[in-house]
DNA sequence: CTGTGTGAAGGCTTTCACAGCC
DNA sequence: GGCTGTGAAAGCCTTCACACAG
């Protein structure tokens, strides 16, 4: 429920990987887990963790550790993926038709309820048992299922017309798949992944 | 050629995106641009876009801006984009068959040269004109392209075991869609892609 | 004695303010 | 006058050191 902005992105980001961390020691029956043992499993330092987990309040007991279960859901509670959570996806081509295939988000408590394409027809929406819709159908459909967030796999000329489209249906929040920049107003959230700017980053480092 | 450590990681980023909007300067015959301008294009403040430039030289004209075309060559060479990059993909499954039939990588620098599947012959590699090769002809593959990074799009358990076999291999970068930490050696870099973590991110912006 | 919680210190990145050059 | 380049300041995040609870 609360918002505090004072919390460092990267924290919220790392909340995810321990979430990540928390689930495989849940299917492996462990009931208790170190800051410095969860720590080491998601690839930070113990200090961190507790820090990061700090934000949020105390969930640990000194001298043992955390419950893996209830850090489990508490960590799920500030990331608000107790609940199913619907998303969009527009733009049906080579990524897009994967991202609808791979299905894997349910897991993580979000499904994708609705595809839109502006050639809903020829999409490559064989195999998903998502339905692709045209364009026009974005507005109704966001409304309707109370949709708030979009992935966005349109190719890079119609990423901000599209985007526009998306913030005035009333989407809060674009995962952005194209590579470039979009504006948005200050109620909505961005978050871009970029595999070009990726693969340069390392092409940077190996030199 | 240089390897200043002392570089921030996310300048290395910016740059990118710099790359990418001075691409579209160029194809629009923009000759020369402020870093007022340009940081615009990029959504970063220009103090920040300059000292970002200042890490690796001087490259502008006070009074005046940037040369589009010299920025953008120096940016290239920084990145190592200049040459075009041989990288092999390792898992092709549904996110792994898209990414070889997206191929929009060659444009930034980078040609996918070979890919690899546990199951050569039933991985989906229609439409792509990339081979599939059996996962036992990795280590020969790469040293006969000298291929030094790799995209990992293989199921979480064997993440770990194929990371091992890319670095024994030789593989120096690997940008990973994985949802897991890899471990590798001081001498490698890992660059994850992790989905559900930014949709859960995005997640807790808006609530 | 083990392991969490946390104020303070340290380190890194961004922003400011302005000197310097065209 | 306009715009870059940059030391210094501010801001942010991580790490340390240790108090404290079980």
């Amino acid at each position: 429920m609360p918002h505090k902005v004072d919390i460092p992105r990267k924290s919220i980001y790392r909340l995810s990987i321990y979430q990540r961390c928390l689930q495989r020691l849940k299917e492996n029956r462990v009931e208790t887990v170190s800051s410095e043992a969860l720590a080491k499993a998601a690839g930070v330092k113990s200090t961190q963790l507790r820090k990061d987990l700090t934000y949020f309040g105390q969930f640990g007991t000194r001298g043992l550790g955390y419950n893996v279960d209830q850090l489990s859901r508490t960590i799920g509670d500030v990331l608000g993926q107790n609940r199913l959570q619907p998303v969009i996806l527009v733009g049906v081509g080579n990524l897009g038709a994967a991202l609808l295939r791979y299905g894997g988000f349910r897991k993580e408590g979000f499904e994708i309820v609705g595809a839109f394409d502006v050639a809903p027809n020829q999409a490559r929406h064989n195999e998903s048992s998502v339905r692709v819709y045209g364009m026009d159908k974005l507005g109704a459909f966001v409304k309707q299922h109370h949709v708030k967030m979009a992935i966005l796999t349109v190719p890079v000329v119609a990423a901000q017309t599209v985007t526009n489209q998306l913030v005035e249906a009333g989407i809060l929040a674009i995962l952005n798949f194209s590579p470039t920049v979009l504006e948005v107003p200050e109620h909505a959230v961005v978050n871009s992944v970029d595999l070009a700017v990726e693969l340069e980053n390392l092409s940077y480092f190996i030199r």
